[in-house]
DNA sequence: GAATCAATGTGAGATATCTCACATTCAATG
DNA sequence: CATTGAATGTGAGATATCTCACATTGATTC
């Protein structure tokens, strides 16, 4: 990004704080800002009628939580919250369509992101359809390690609620998969810290359940 | 676009066939090609582990039948196959990706259909999570309805199994619903000709189950 | 038009997952 | 540190959906 571009981008920023739980962005209405991520965690999630909702993915610091459908109606098809208290920049939405526009260095990049976010919801679709729940758990783990954390040990920073969001499952099923690991040694689970024991075994089930 | 760039995009471009059922795009591969349906239809469409599939959308001509992961690998996400024999024409990847970073005129088309797409993805996954067979038939049905043939009348150019495959259900259980929907006057069903009845019961189906 | 194969319909039992109810643990507060 | 409310764990019955088996229909070929 060139200092012009920045600038533009980051001429009449916005800070904001969210309390753990609060929504950042709302699904079906639109948006005039992105979103930065400065400290804190957020989820990505797919509401549906009765008030469940499905988690896409966590998005952490130094990221885009999500990118309103720009050059269409600014609409969002996904919900946002903060997982934990989070710290966040605004961006004016029009200043980042016309950096887009701007310059072709940076199509790539947007593209990227949309790359990644169809990679991320062809998964979750997968996970939901064809895998059971001892699968979709230990994917969930898979994805807490490889994406989240960066680490076979950590402190959860979602509830168990989050958890079977996450997976697609009820919070009851998730509770129960949970301890079966735990009695296999797979996971070492006490409170919110997290030690995946048996990370190969666990790739095992998430493939064949 | 502009004669100088259609003239790049097709000056080599090829013609095929493609066999009702034929493959087109193979999930996890990369492709070298976009390739735009002339005429016949296609199904995207995830797939599992297990020889199931689940489908996103129903191309039909005049369309690309679906966009690797360009700016990235060129990999699929998502496989293709022909439903009916269909005709489609070959277009270079890379020339496709200089004519997009060539004009910033391309860039909103392109966008947008990544904006379609994720909303395709939400739509199908909440479906799948969080309605029952009924309302998920209702929902393919009026999908067939308002964006696939365009007319409460219809000659079904997929069979009961792409059908559940659409749903995300057995074939089994969408032959009952089926039944069902006929039975209640929603539907009228003779072989593959298709005519919705009460389009208004089917909306609120798809929407409360 | 009889024979054969694929597509579709239907019933009943099997199974995975959810729901509800309650027990337990953990965290916050006075 | 006792009390309260929220988060989590667990059991058992309820339920939705799938699977398997078979019947029926439709399409194709000789």
């Amino acid at each position: 990004m060139t200092d012009k571009e920045y600038d533009l981008l980051y001429s009449n920023k916005k800070e904001v704080d969210y309390k753990a739980g609060e929504t950042i962005y709302k699904q079906g209405t639109e948006s005039k800002y992105l979103i930065f991520l400065l400290s804190g965690m957020a989820k990505v999630y797919v509401e549906g009628d009765n008030n469940k909702n499905f988690i896409l993915e966590l998005v952490k610091p130094f990221q885009f939580i999500d990118i309103p459908s720009i050059f269409d109606n600014d609409m969002l098809y996904r919900s946002s919250s903060a997982v934990v208290d989070s710290r966040a920049c605004l961006v004016d939405l029009q200043a980042f369509k016309s950096i887009i526009l701007g310059s072709k260095n940076n199509i790539p990049r947007l593209v990227k992101h949309f790359n990644h976010m169809q990679n991320r919801y062809s998964n979750r679709l997968t996970n939901v359809i064809y895998k059971n729940m001892e699968a979709r758990i230990a994917d969930a783990f898979l994805y807490l390690v490889n994406e989240v954390y960066f680490s076979r040990e950590f402190t959860l920073t979602i509830s168990r609620t989050d958890l079977a969001n996450l997976a697609g499952m009820s919070r009851e099923s998730t509770s129960r998969i949970l301890s079966e690991f735990k009695e296999q040694e797979i996971l070492k689970i006490v409170g919110k810290k997290v030690e995946v024991l048996d990370k190969k075994q666990l790739e095992h089930i998430a493939r064949f359940g």
